[in-house]
DNA sequence: CCTTAAGTGGAAGAAAAATTCAACTTGGAA
DNA sequence: TTCCAAGTTGAATTTTTCTTCCACTTAAGG
């Protein structure tokens, strides 16, 4: 199916891992939208070379995220084997935090779903059951009120993703006081009403600017 | 102090409107980044108008939404005259979600710094007292945590306008079930801990992008 | 009417980012 | 060593948005 395509000769290996590494690094600080001008002249290449290895951008912030974004995965399957399911949501929640915390370009993308499609479907596939059942869980344990959904859970990350995101420069620890918040809102707000099924935790991780 | 310029020529005011108003629904749709070639172009003008009228977009920003921020700050005052403080900040939050609902470019305008500043400076100026007021009779009323301040306040608005802007176009109403969280997390957080007087509103209403 | 200062349109210039490409290197197989 | 496919470079081109400018139009006072 897949063609195994050679391996690269040895300097274009070397100076893939350089423009990998470059672009994190300006990523984590700027977000996603630094320019390839930006990243050559960081890793002290020339246009072409990031051209010839990232023909689109998806090509680089696939290879860029998709071990950390396997990372995040993990974290959810770590939390989904919590036997107080509670704790493991708001653990699960917070480490997610803490991650994006360090980059705000792995966290525009968690967070987005016009980055890098593909990729952040699949995680969000992988990882909205075992949040479900983790709700499930804490609703049957009465640690959730009925009527949670992973949506919410979803906004929650959101919500608290956005104050980070906002006070980064400024206050950088202010989003653990969103994430006490918008925690203390999902036991304690009335979830029952409107919005059931038809509330996709698609919903929220979309649309970004258009 | 203030020099008292001409009134405009009448097809001038007549073209100045327009724009206005034109401007102000494509922000309403795309938010604040609407380009002044799309901006003349759906008013029917040409470049050098818009560029004569509003040489710099903050011009153009304060021509817009100045009036519509005097209408949020009447809001505030409106919430401070309530007798019962809680009520009085969830009306004043839920009334100007709505508002901002219905203008994305207003909610942007709101919940950033670098955009108009002195129009949005003034704005949080002016209100900040009123909502400390608030806040401080709602805790002593027992209806929030000691500890919680004008920030936390502005979190939850921050929290829930991530959430609306997240899911504009594909769940519009998404955002009353993330106000609901955020309201119960104000009242139920424990907010005492750290991030006591240095937080200040302006660590949320802050850096947006650069 | 006429005049003219104010206003207008839209092409042209400038700036910034995205993308291409032809001439020039270089790793590594033979 | 030699050779050449793979790799690199950076200037040139395209694209997009921002901004200026000037020849042309028009409102309104005399």
């Amino acid at each position: 199916m897949a063609e195994i395509d050679p391996p690269l000769r040895r300097d274009a290996e070397r100076n893939r891992q350089l423009l990998l590494r470059t672009a994190y690094d300006l990523m984590a600080s700027a977000g996603l939208d630094v320019s390839y001008e930006d990243i050559a002249r960081a890793a002290g290449t020339g246009m072409g070379t990031i051209y010839r290895r990232f023909p689109q951008r998806q090509d680089l912030l696939d290879a860029l995220f998709s071990e950390h974004i396997d990372t995040v995965i993990d974290l959810a399957e770590q939390a989904a084997r919590y036997d107080d399911a509670w704790a493991g949501l708001t653990w699960f929640l917070e480490r997610q935090l803490e991650i994006e915390a360090k980059s705000r370009g792995l966290g525009e993308l968690l967070r987005s779903r016009n980055q890098a499609t593909a990729l952040v479907q699949r995680a969000h596939e992988r990882m909205t059951p075992l949040v479900a059942g983790l709700i499930a869980r804490a609703v049957r344990a009465g640690q959730l009120p009925a009527g949670a959904t992973p949506a919410d859970f979803a906004a929650a990350h959101v919500m608290v993703g956005g104050v980070m995101d906002a006070s980064r420069a400024s206050a950088p620890q202010l989003w653990r006081r969103a994430l006490r918040i918008a925690l203390a809102g999902l036991r304690h707000a009335d979830l029952s009403g409107d919005s059931p099924d038809d509330v996709v935790i698609d919903h929220l991780y979309n649309d970004q600017k258009n």
